[in-house]
RNA sequence: GGACAGGUGGCGGAGUGGUCGAUCGCGUCGGUCUCGAAAACCGAAGUAGGUGCAAGCCUACCGUGGGUUCGAAUCCCACCCUGUCCGCCA
C-alpha cells in the first residue's frame, strides 16, 4: 500500500517508480481523488462540529430546565446538513492505491523481463552428467513417484511420493527447518494454513491475485507460509525490533496455477501443492537491507549443503513481485533438464505490507512502519528435485547428501 | 450445533444516555533522591484523519457493521471472536 502523502507531496517520483515497472503513470487520477476526499471529509467534519457544539448546549438548557430553549436548539440541529461521503472518497482511493505495485529499491536494475536478471555470484558449475534423466525419470523408474495415482485421486499438478522418496521430502523438510532454527536463530512457527481475507490483503495477496489462491469457504489457502508468518505483527505497534524479528516455518503451500496452463507440466516441478520451509525478518527500515542479505544467505547456504550447484540473481525491474522492493532468486542447476530454476526467492518489502497490515513500532514520539522481508528456506519439493538429478548414478539410483543421511538412514535410494 | 457469560487504551480492570478519549492498578518514559541502582515521591504518555508556518484546533475510534436519539462505551438489531457447560468429533 502507498503512503497518500508521498504521493502528494512527490508524485512525479511515484509515476517514475512506476514507470520502472512499465505502468503508467497514477498521480493525477490518484490526487483528484484524494482531493475530493478531503474535502468531503472537511465539509462532514464542519458539520459534526456544529451539532455537537449543539448537542451540549441541549444538553446544559435540559439540565437546567430551559425546555424552550432546548426545543429551538434541537429544531436548528435538525436543519444540519449531515451528508458525509467522504468513505466513498476513501474507499476509491483505497482501491487504486491497493491495486499499485512497489516501489523498487534505487538497486533494482531496468528491465522488462527476466532476461534483464542479473547473475551476481555462482556456486559450482553446471554438471554434464552422461545420460542425465529428469527427476521424474528417475522417481517413477524407482517406482517411487506416481503422477497417475496423484491424477486419479485429485487431478492434474499433484504427485504421489512413497517410501524413500516420501522420506526424503520429509527429511529435507526436518533439516531445513533444523538448519533455521538451531543455527540461523529463527523461531520456529506453526501457523495455519488457511487464512481469512484481512490476512490475505497484508501480504498482498487481495485483491488483485485472488485467482491465484485456493479458497475454502471464507478461507484462503496459503500459497506461502509468508502470509501467516508476516501477518504476526499485523495491527500491532511492536517493541523496536534492535534485533530482527525472525520467524520460520515449514508448510504446504497451495496455489491454483492459474495462468501457467502447458508451463512445466511434466514432474514435480510446478504443482498445486508443495512443501516449503519460509523464512520472515520483520525489521527496523535501517536494517532491512543487511537483513535482506543475511536471509538471502541463510537460503544459500542450505543448496550449498545439499551439494547442489546454484545462483543468485538480481530480478530487475519487470520480474519483481508485486509486494516487493528487491528480489533475489536462488537458482539451481538441473542436470537432467540441462536448465537453471528457480529455488528460493527472497524479498525485501520495505514498509509496503506493513502499511497493507498496519504493523509499526515506537521509536520515541513516533510510530514507524516496519520493514518485512520474506524468502524460501528453502522450497522442499524443488530441493528434492534438485537433490534427485543432481546424485543420481548411472544405475538410476540416488545418492543422499551427508547432512540428509541421519534423516533418511541411509546412504542411497535404489530400486 | 445448543445454552449461558464476556469482548474497553501495552496488560489487568472500572464505567449503563450528556464535557468520557474514558476512574484506577501494573507496566513504560522523564525527573527528584542516591556514588550508582532499588524503593519512595513528582510528572508525562493512545491511534488515525483533517487543518495550520507553528502553538494549536477540529473529527473519528470502547470487537465489527447497522439502528434509535439533539447526544451512545452506555439502549436496540445483526455478525465476528473468546470463555464455560452440553452435543458431535480427529
Amino acid at each position: 500500500m502507498h503512503d497518500i502523502r508521498f504521493i502528494r507531496a512527490n508524485p512525479e517520483a511515484f509515476d517514475q517508480g512506476l514507470a520502472r515497472r512499465s505502468m503508467s503513470a497514477q498521480s493525477g487520477a490518484i490526487l483528484t481523488i484524494d482531493a475530493a476526499r478531503r474535502d468531503a471529509i472537511q465539509r462532514a467534519e464542519a458539520a459534526q462540529s456544529r451539532r455537537n457544539e449543539l448537542s451540549r448546549a441541549i444538553g446544559m438548557a435540559m439540565k437546567q430546565g430551559q425546555a424552550d430553549e432546548a426545543a429551538r436548539l434541537k429544531a436548528e440541529v435538525a436543519g444540519l446538513s449531515t451528508v458525509d461521503d467522504s468513505a466513498q472518497h476513501q474507499a476509491a482511493l483505497d482501491a487504486v492505491l491497493s491495486a499499485l505495485p512497489n516501489l523498487l529499491d534505487p538497486s533494482v536494475p531496468d528491465g522488462a523481463d527476466e532476461t534483464a536478471n542479473v547473475v551476481q555470484h555462482q556456486h559450482g558449475t553446471p554438471a554434464t552428467i552422461p545420460d542425465a534423466r529428469q527427476h521424474f525419470e528417475l522417481g517413477e523408474a524407482l517406482g517411487l513417484m506416481d503422477f497417475e495415482a496423484a491424477a486419479r485421486l485429485a487431478g492434474s499438478r499433484f504427485v504421489v511420493l512413497k517410501g524413500a522418496l516420501a522420506r526424503l521430502e520429509r527429511a529435507l523438510g526436518q533439516w531445513m527447518l533444523n538448519t533455521q532454527t538451531i543455527q540461523n536463530g529463527y523461531t520456529e512457527v506453526a501457523p495455519p494454513y488457511l487464512v481469512n481475507a484481512t490476512t490475505a490483503f497484508g501480504t498482498g495477496q487481495l485483491p488483485k491475485f485472488e485467482e491465484d489462491l485456493f479458497k475454502a469457504g471464507d478461507k484462503y489457502l496459503i500459497p506461502t507460509a509468508e502470509v501467516p508468518l508476516t501477518n504476526l505483527v499485523a495491527d500491532h505497534i511492536i517493541p523496536e525490533p534492535s534485533e530482527p524479528l525472525r520467524f520460520t516455518a515449514l508448510t504446504p503451500c497451495f496455489r491454483s496455477e492459474a495462468g501457467s496452463a502447458g508451463r512445466d507440466t511434466r514432474g514435480m516441478l510446478r504443482q498445486h501443492q508443495f512443501q516449503k520451509v519460509e523464512l520472515v525478518s520483520i525489521t527496523r527500515p535501517e536494517d532491512s537491507a543487511a537483513e535482506h542479505e543475511r536471509m538471502t544467505r541463510c537460503a544459500e547456504a542450505i543448496l550449498t549443503e545439499l551439494g547442489l550447484t546454484w545462483r543468485r540473481m538480481l530480478l530487475c525491474a519487470g520480474d519483481t513481485g508485486f509486494a516487493s522492493a528487491k528480489t533475489y532468486d536462488l537458482e539451481v542447476w538441473l542436470p537432467g533438464q540441462q536448465a537453471w530454476r528457480e529455488i528460493s526467492s527472497c524479498s525485501n518489502c520495505h514498509d509496503f505490507q506493513a502499511r497493507r497490515m498496519n504493523a509499526r513500532f515506537k521509536r520515541n514520539k513516533d510510530t514507524v512502519f516496519v520493514h518485512t522481508l520474506n524468502g524460501s528456506g528453502v522450497a522442499v519439493g524443488r530441493a528434492l528435485i534438485a537433490v534427485m538429478e543432481t546424485h543420481q548414478q548411472s544405475d538410476g539410483s540416488i545418492a543422499i547428501p551427508a547432512v540428509l543421511q541421519p534423516f533418511m538412514g541411509t546412504d542411497r535410494i535404489t530400486r
